[in-house]
RNA sequence: GCCCCGGUGGUGGAAUCGGUAGACACGCAGGACUUAAAAUCCUGUUCGCCGCAACGCGAGUGCGGGUUCGACCCCCGCCCGGGGCACCA
């Protein structure tokens, strides 16, 4: 079986006994503060961060330490070139799942929080992670919170000044105001509102109050929600299934609640911008700016036939304006009750009803066509024809003006809309309208378009925008896709909000009153009228003579600052002192899931931003440099039984019947073939079971899912840690594959890893002689097989090519192994560069070699070039392309000499088959092809 | 529907700038050591063909075209898999 220290084989103790070789130096490094890391602004420094986790009760599988490994073996790195390197490590530890246990269990957040985090830490220790614990930060702490509120006040106290384009305090806008009033400043949360100084000073405090809250980057306003009324209670998008709550099938409707929000778009060109300044993949950065998704165009008025009134749409193709045959408006636009018709009004409401049961998330999915008409019609703004105005799901509020001009010939959506309910279709582009599909082209010439005919589209663009606004009916405009981020949760377990509200105004509480701690609540029920659950401590909520905001942060609130906390953890003066910040600057890489991509990423940048602007730091981006880690998946075992039957058939067999798939629990199977007894005792369903084999055994299928528990095919790193050890586990997920892609787990791979280590092992130790390194100098090809390697494997740590480095160990271990090479001056250099892999084994084999001091303080080795010299090539000989040999040519050969050389080689005649050779191509140091 | 990322031996993957496709491992096959096993070591291992071997030939990086002396890599058109999404006008 595997190596047991139990047999307790003292004379065995020169062999790779990795079970006390890791507890040992583990124990050590914690004992001697080893990861300790101080502010030294005398040293160079880099910050290494993992995006930190959620805690929760499932604990690590193999797939979470995946980044962790890949920014603990960098942190070494860093650190055996001279750098100072934080590496911290904390938890994200508000949110909802703890919310939702302690519903079901009655276990308060914090206590299974506090359970959770404590076997998260436990797992993590296991694998030899570099992280400096003291500095641990924990989101839930109010010592944490305390300054996560204290953020917030600074964004409800400050607004946007476009003109500067950065954050300012209110009280400098309120100055403004009793200057000037609002004519050079737009309200952002009302574009019509304008304002006089002395009108300014006319108005009472109330209404003051609701003007800078339309201006604040931290601000109450009213959303939709999905309300459950049966629940009490608000569900995420994910929580509703078929306009039902998931949990109890219960209706849920949207809702109009007050609700707290970060102004996040007014930072939407910083956030486009800084994209350019930071080392993120460009498929990260597409995202992100898909997501802030600008975009230029024009708003275009139409005016209701018969009324006053007129509807805005915004559109990206003005040039289209002569293509409308419709307009479409969002169910939730404000004149929809205006527009509806009395002949039409059954039909519009019937959908208006329809829509109204529908999770945003739902109606986005749709593919089915639908809506209504209004019995409404618009003019025309140039030929003043009418237009009729429909309703219709695909249309949202949220985005533009809620409103659209539908030019069927050339949009997709449109078209089909037309083609559903019979809808005429203009056809302004000739020929690239076929009728049956639309054409969103630019590059058409324009007809049955009035003064645009003849032009080709892309130019026609500025033509109608001038047009537009000449005739007041339209102005150009730039349109974000992004949203105004909502910041409260009508929930228990998050921070709450340091504001009192008095006669209707929000009143920041001081900052010399923070942290406002969550009380403790033994009962979570949701709060009267969708409020959350602290709206029940009629005693907490009532302070000063107003009441509190029962509401909470959300789970972003937390982790868009805390790489800053990290700087300087135990500050109670500040969130963080300015010569930290100054020192540690932006995060040098950051790790983690592309699943953050939009999300935490961006609500992050945003909050620097803010603070940067505010003064409080000295850069406005986070994160430096990005790689995200890609997933492992599970490779799940599947047993297929016979319908009906206790019968399971082989992998190989079972397309000859009629089946259903087991997931079989992969600790049972050893790679394919299923371990049949632990099979039938896995279940007692599985007690009868018998099974048709295919040569002797029972095969499974495999398939590649998510790993989790239901699939069964959750790997556990304790398991795999415990069977080979920290550093063959570490690097074994590293040698899996490239870390930003994702990939299958396999244990079977792993020996090879293992085996690595041994035979590194067996380099330094005999089993019964003990240590046999040697004294004796080292050969040029020792040096030049070291050199070799240790360039690579510095090359491929600073790109995060782990995998490519651990081959490039086992090539070096290989090359020394055939040279048998055991002498002390190339194998400490070894030790070094392999310790950020497998810090255990190398601490050990350096102290064992007769070194003080740790392995982890040593310089990195520097390559001796003249080791590595070459004076000839073996140089492949293509002709036409085709590689037909090799030969061997100096370096230093000429073109010509090269084509003398290689065309007289009898071989390369042969392949001529005498005819002339058009050209030779010779790439130093790469190929050579011979044309014919 | 839109966006992004992939597709290379039996398996994970390598090829960093357009230059010897399959490094390094796993697995498998054969051998050595051993009473036996474990451990370790050695040899072979993309596929097909020439009866075996050597030598050699042909094909080959999802499919079909193209550019190039030369393409896993660049371009055009498809197919398949995975992930994301706020149907973005």
């Amino acid at each position: 079986m595997h190596h047991s220290p139990d047999q307790g084989i003292i004379d065995n103790i020169m062999e790779y006994q990795f079970r006390d070789i890791e507890r040992k130096w583990q124990e050590r490094w914690k004992d001697q503060g080893t990861y300790r890391v101080t502010n030294d602004p005398g040293r160079p420094k880099c910050y290494v961060l993992d995006m930190f986790p959620y805690p929760s009760g499932a604990g690590l599988h193999v797939g979470h330490p995946l980044g962790y490994i890949a920014s603990d073996i960098y942190s070494r790195y860093k650190r055996l070139k001279g750098f100072n390197v934080l590496h911290p490590m904390g938890y994200d530890s508000f949110g909802l799942p703890a919310e939702q246990y302690a519903i079901e269990h009655g276990i308060p957040p914090a206590v299974s929080t506090e359970n959770n985090i404590r076997n998260f830490r436990a797992q993590l220790d296991r694998i030899g992670f570099c992280y400096d614990w003291s500095r641990e930060v924990r989101t839930s702490d109010a010592s944490y919170y305390r300054w996560t509120q204290w953020i917030f006040l600074e964004l409800f106290g400050s607004w946007f000044d476009r003109q500067a384009g950065k954050a300012r305090r209110i009280a400098e806008l309120t100055a403004i105001f009793e200057q000037e009033g609002n004519a050079s400043y737009v309200c952002p949360g009302d574009r019509t509102l304008r304002f006089s100084a002395a009108e300014w000073i006319s108005f009472d405090a109330r209404r003051r109050e609701d003007i800078l809250m339309d201006y604040r980057l931290a601000y109450c306003g009213y959303g939709e929600v999905n309300w459950c009324e049966a629940l009490g209670t608000v569900l995420a998008n994910d929580e509703v299934v078929n306009g039902v709550s998931e949990r109890g099938g219960h209706p849920v409707v949207r809702k109009k609640l007050r609700q707290w929000y970060l102004r996040i778009t007014e930072y939407a060109d910083r956030l486009l911008e800084g994209l350019q300044t930071v080392e993120f993949s460009e498929s990260m950065k597409e995202m992100q700016s898909n997501w802030i998704g600008k975009s230029y165009g024009a708003e275009i008025d139409f005016k209701l036939k018969g009324g006053d009134a007129h509807i805005r749409v915004y559109t990206t193709r003005p040039d289209t304006i002569f293509g409308v045959d419709f307009l479409v408006i969002a169910p939730e636009h404000p004149l929809v009750p205006h527009l509806i018709t009395d002949s039409h009004r059954t039909t519009a409401e019937a959908y208006l009803e329809y829509v109204n049961s529908r999770s945003e998330r739902e109606r986005m999915a749709e593919k089915k066509i639908s809506g209504a008409f209004t019995g409404s019609h618009c003019l025309h703004p140039f030929t003043g024809q009418p237009i009729p105005v429909w309703i219709s799901e695909y249309v949202l509020a949220g985005y533009g003006t809620g409103a659209i001009m539908a030019v069927p010939c050339g949009d997709e959506r449109d078209h089909k809309f037309a083609q559903h309910f019979g809808l005429p279709v203009t056809n302004i582009i000739g020929s690239y309208y076929d009728g049956t599909e639309a054409n969103p082209t630019k590059d058409a010439v324009l007809q049955h378009s009035d003064f645009l005919d003849g032009m080709v589209m892309r130019d026609a663009m500025a033509v109608v925008l001038d047009r537009l606004e000449a005739e007041g009916c339209g102005k150009r405009h730039v349109n974000y896709k992004m949203r105004d981020a909502a910041f409260s949760r009508q929930r228990y377990w998050g921070e709450p909000f340091p504001i009192v509200w008095k006669d209707g105004i929000a009143v920041p509480l001081p900052a010399d009153q923070l942290p406002v701690e969550l009380p403790p609540l033994d009962e979570l029920h949701p709060g009267p009228g969708g409020e959350g659950p602290l709206a029940n401590l009629p005693d907490w909520k009532h302070y000063e003579g107003g009441v509190r905001e029962v509401n909470t942060m959300p789970g972003y609130a937390g982790s868009s600052w805390y790489f800053l906390r990290y700087m300087d953890p135990g500050n109670d003066a500040e969130f963080c002192s300015r010569a930290a910040s100054d020192y540690w600057g932006q995060v040098d890489i950051y790790v983690g899931g592309t699943e953050h991509a939009v999300g935490h990423l961006l609500y992050s940048r945003m909050w620097t931003k803010v603070l940067f602007d505010l003064g409080h730091i000295g850069f406005d981006e986070p994160f430096r440099r990005l790689v995200n880690q890609g997933k492992i998946g599970g490779d799940s075992r599947i047993a297929y039984r016979i319908r009906g039957t206790h019968q399971f058939v082989s992998a190989g067999l079972k397309d000859a019947y009629e089946t259903d798939e087991i997931h079989v629990d992969v600790s049972m199977v050893d790679g394919v073939v299923l371990d049949t007894e632990a099979f039938r005792n896995w279940r007692p369903d599985l007690l009868d079971a018998t099974f048709l084999l295919e040569d002797g055994v029972y095969r499974c299928g495999n398939r590649l899912e998510k790993m989790s528990k239901r699939y069964h095919n959750v790997v556990n790193p304790d398991e795999v840690v415990e069977r080979y050890g920290a550093d063959t586990f570490r690097m074994y997920e590293m040698f899996l594959g490239p870390v930003e892609q994702d990939k299958p787990w396999d244990t079977k791979g792993i020996e090879g890893v293992h085996r690595f280590l041994k035979k590194l092992w067996r380099m330094f130790m005999h089993e019964e002689r003990g240590l046999i390194v040697s004294q004796e100098s080292p050969t040029d090809a020792e040096w030049k097989a070291l050199y070799k390697m240790i360039r690579k494997i510095e090359e491929d740590t600073e790109r995060f090519s782990f995998n490519t480095s651990v081959s490039q160990f086992m090539i070096g271990l290989n090359e020394l192994y055939d040279l048998k090479c055991q002498k002390i001056s190339i194998l400490e250099q070894f030790l070094i560069v392999l310790s950020p892999y497998a810090p255990h084994m190398c601490e050990e084999l350096w102290q064992a070699t007769g070194h003080s001091g740790s392995i982890l303080d040593q310089p990195w080795p520097a390559v001796e070039e003249r080791y590595l010299v070459e004076t000839s090539k073996a140089y492949p000989v293509a002709v036409n392309g085709r590689t037909r040999m090799e030969m061997t040519i100096s370096l230093q050969a000429t073109q010509a000499e090269v084509e003398a050389i290689v065309l007289a080689d009898p071989s390369v005649q042969k392949w001529l088959e005498g005819k002339t050779p058009k050209k030779v191509v010779y790439v130093p140091n790469r190929m050579i092809n011979i044309v014919v």
